[in-house]
DNA sequence: CTTGGAAAGTCAACAAGGCTGACGTAAATT
DNA sequence: AATTTACGTCAGCCTTGTTGACTTTCCAAG
């Protein structure tokens, strides 16, 4: 045992234990996507929907583009999104003051309302596995999933300031 | 600081850290994801046939209705999955022995070979993640992510024995 | 002041992969 | 013999992603 790759010190990157996190991830983001889908279901919204309700209520008066990069889908498909998001009401898209051929983004009332019921849900699963897992777990847990992003992923992920207006 | 609920030990509660939990699942699961699906496009196939092939090819054997069980689909949009399977000679469905009505699927070589490509590449970045956040990391990501599961998946997480033929 | 190109929006067409409902068949179970 | 189970299939629908082509607006550089 004086070869540190056969040594117990890595152990947790076997195949197998490797395997393990890939099936976790898989059932876990099916359980982290439930809560808020069941919500959603019966309205006309879907999973989009909630995504882009989301953002723009993480950072109000975000751009169209800004939102583009953030999800990581095209105009066209986006577009369809917040179109209905508009018409319903729950969006307000302000003509930007400096330039003007930005959309800067906002939850109306009736946005953050629905925005609240679905992280309210999503957050309540959160924090029970949160308590559930401890703090220790916690911290684990969001060091790997930064670790899995993509560069770009990350960055878009660590720097919430944007905002703007 | 004697109540409990105002200490130190629970700021991993708050709204804004089960935020960063939250979007730290969605940019993750993307990067999770982005492998497989840059090398199963071009192919005819996506991710659907991706998660078929590894779970055949983890319980080598497993009857239809099970694998429908584990991932939570009408046997429809599977049965759409499986033919092409089938018929490209990825996947073999051996009558059942005991069971004329079940159907055993099994991985031909084709299968496995694809099956090696796709969770090479997924291992790749897990066992990157892994390496860099280490072995504690690893142990907490994966108390959280189990404790996000409905029970029902959990226990399909949990008891992988199955197999059968 | 003109113009190139970025930002945004729109139309059309298409594909993957979910869904429901209805129906058929073979085999096991009662 | 009747019912239930496991599987397959046809048809049709929805959401959400894609590409391509085109227009309008408008900032900024020449």
């Amino acid at each position: 045992m004086a070869d540190p790759n056969t040594g117990e010190g890595l152990l947790f990157l076997t195949d197998e234990q490797l395997r393990k996190g890939i099936e976790a991830m898989f059932f876990a983001y099916r359980g982290f996507t439930a809560d808020p889908d069941r919500i959603l279901e019966g309205m006309d919204y879907g999973r989009a929907h909630h995504r882009a309700v989301h953002f723009i209520h993480r950072s109000p008066g975000t751009t169209v583009s800004n939102l583009l990069s953030i999800l990581g889908v095209t105009k066209q498909s986006l577009n369809r999104v917040l179109r209905t998001l508009i018409e319903d009401g729950l969006v307000e898209a302000r003509v930007g003051r400096k330039d003007k051929r930005e959309r800067h983004l906002h939850l109306t009332e009736k946005g953050r309302t629905l925005e609240r019921e679905l992280s309210d849900a999503q957050r309540a699963r959160m924090r029970a596995a949160y308590r559930a897992a401890g703090p220790a777990a916690v911290q684990g847990f969001r060091t790997v999933l930064e670790a899995m992003m993509d560069p770009e992923m990350r960055r878009q992920y660590q720097g919430l300031k944007d905002g703007g207006s």
